[in-house]
DNA sequence: TTGAAAGCGCTAACAT
DNA sequence: ATGTTAGCGCTTTCAA
């Protein structure tokens, strides 16, 4: 049954009476092969079971066809949508994907990125952590130009390409609509200030304040992480204020659905005393009640995104240099959470 | 900036004046070696920043140090858990990761199946997809001696090494507890019989009505896939039966989250019209209302011991030989779904 | 259109 | 405790 000696190029040009330049050329689609001894090396292929010996093939080359990944957890509906645009683009151009995830941490991260560089990737497509203060680990990419995309969390320090949507803009549209709705006191429910997203969301929320002249209140912003413990934290502290506000703007549909759920339990009615806005339109968003206004953020089209660009760059291809940002465009959407006068 | 030649252990060699072989025994610690010796080649490694190829590594050594994944989704809490679970172990053990998914179709996986095998992992952790009907596809590993594991959805044929949890088991407790809480008429939602998961819980399902003298009625089956979409068709079935059920045990969590929502938006009080029992511990059954009665499959504890098991076999350790089955212990988490009477 | 041969970087059997 | 050397399977330059 069980044939363990693995078949090569040899046996294969043995077999035909070639050499093996030959059947390697063959494999390869070279022009220079013919066509009868073409579909010759292919059926001895076959036949034999023959596979490719990548290590072989990539110690030659000097190219491993691997791209690394590196993201801050994997549970997320918005994170397993970026993977699949990444895995669908790199696929189809023949590269493989090692996923690295640093559970929010900087450390973990920085190990995963010393892991990627050992295992030599040829590119790198990467999310930051949650308390992440430097890209020290990032040099030693840099200075084999190993090409680096960032998305979503990002450090825009204008090195770097950075596939990102405008958060200002969806950070004052959520607000703005809220005070559409009427609503005169809203709170801000975010992550780390230190990250990109969570400060242009902050910035596009207080701008719209500003526009709409109303007062921004810090009392109203509360800063804290994305488990289930603090958004039940970030509950009772809204709960406790006086005068309540009327108002969410939560930074994530999961820490929102957990919100509404201790407001409603506190007896709270959404969105008639507090109507909530969240963001990254997450499957759960349909499935609470009432249904969550949130933004669309497409992560499949930030993967392929990323992908391509990386893919082109290793390729010689793509015009991308250095400095580098691309921005998707992301909308609103309004469901009920949010809709204190009907439509 | 960029110093683009890769340094070897050759340059190492040259810098101390001794041989690669040495270098390389140093480089894995190798007990023949003297201390002094070891250090001088840590930190020569570190001033001239090597690196190990693995390609020549692994060319040398005929081991890929990479065990394949396939999975049918990589959208659930229950799939990420595995594969959290997975990759504590095999991090651990020094393995790469090639995690590949099905979409649910027996053509993609058999895809993933040969792309995986001419990639030449180690070993293979799968569950199978919603339409395979066969494991030909698998046939080429078993012939290599490439160690398979399944979990989840498996194939029960007494060949494979296979972890799951008892589901007939936890469909007798499901639909028991249904029966306690005063339920007559109960309904079961669920996907492919062919697919020994649900199969099972289906089995427990008749035996706790059987036990419980109530007769199984076939016209309270429904089978459909996971979507959203055929959730909502199933509620719709459920709405239009009459008399109505008054119990629901559903075979995935997110299914019975549509299902919920559909029904009280027919005006149906849960669980007091109709109780309802899901499947998984998915993080939603907690933000839905009434929150979700549940089977609590470990999907972390899964992926661990799938994980352990392969690397035993293959550091050949382990007494695991060819026909082995594993059951991981499971239970029934309570909440308000469910209860009729209070408690 | 094909072949010969060198070499990618590492490990391990065999020396010493 | 360390060195010599062959070879893993492939690609590619040079030659024919």
């Amino acid at each position: 049954m069980a044939n363990d000696k693995e078949v090569t190029i040899y046996d294969i040009a043995k077999k035909l009476n070639i050499s093996p330049a030959t059947v390697s050329r063959g494999l390869q689609d070279h022009p220079a092969i013919s066509k009868k001894t073409k579909k010759k090396i292919i059926e001895a292929v076959d036949k034999l079971g023959y596979r490719t010996n990548h290590f072989a093939r990539n110690l030659r080359q000097q190219e491993t066809k691997t791209i690394g990944v590196m993201v801050h957890e994997l549970n997320s509906n918005f994170i397993t949508s970026v993977l699949a645009g990444i895995e669908k683009v790199t696929t189809e151009a023949g590269y493989d994907l090692i996923i690295a995830h640093s559970s929010e941490s900087m450390k973990k991260e920085a190990a995963n990125a010393k892991n990627l560089f050992h295992k030599r990737v040829d590119g790198l497509i990467a999310s930051l952590s949650f308390d992440t203060t430097n890209l020290d680990h990032f040099a030693p990419f840099k200075s084999k130009n190993v090409p680096l995309v960032f998305f979503d969390r990002v450090e825009q320090d204008g090195h770097n390409t950075v596939v990102i949507i405008d958060n200002a803009k969806c950070g004052y549209e959520a607000t703005s609509h809220l005070i559409e709705q009427g609503c005169k006191r809203i709170a801000h429910i975010t992550s780390s200030l230190q990250r990109n997203v969570y400060s242009q969301r902050f910035k596009g929320y207080k701008d719209a304040l500003f526009d709409h002249e109303l007062p921004f209140d810090k009392k109203l912003l509360i800063v804290a992480d994305l488990s289930e413990a603090a958004a039940v934290a970030s509950a009772d502290k809204i709960l406790a204020m006086k005068p309540r506000p009327d108002g969410l703007f939560i930074t994530n549909d999961f820490v929102a659905a957990v919100v509404m759920r201790t407001l409603k339990e506190a007896g709270v009615k959404i969105p008639k005393d507090i109507a909530v806005v969240g963001f990254n339109n997450d499957a759960i968003g349909k499935l609470i009640e009432p249904q969550l206004t949130t933004i669309n953020y497409p992560g499949k089209d930030i993967g392929e995104i990323a992908a391509r660009h990386l893919i082109n760059h290793l390729k010689g291809l793509g015009t991308l240099q250095q400095t580098n940002t691309i921005i998707v465009r992301s909308d609103l959407i309004v469901r009920k959470s949010s809709l204190k006068k009907g439509r």
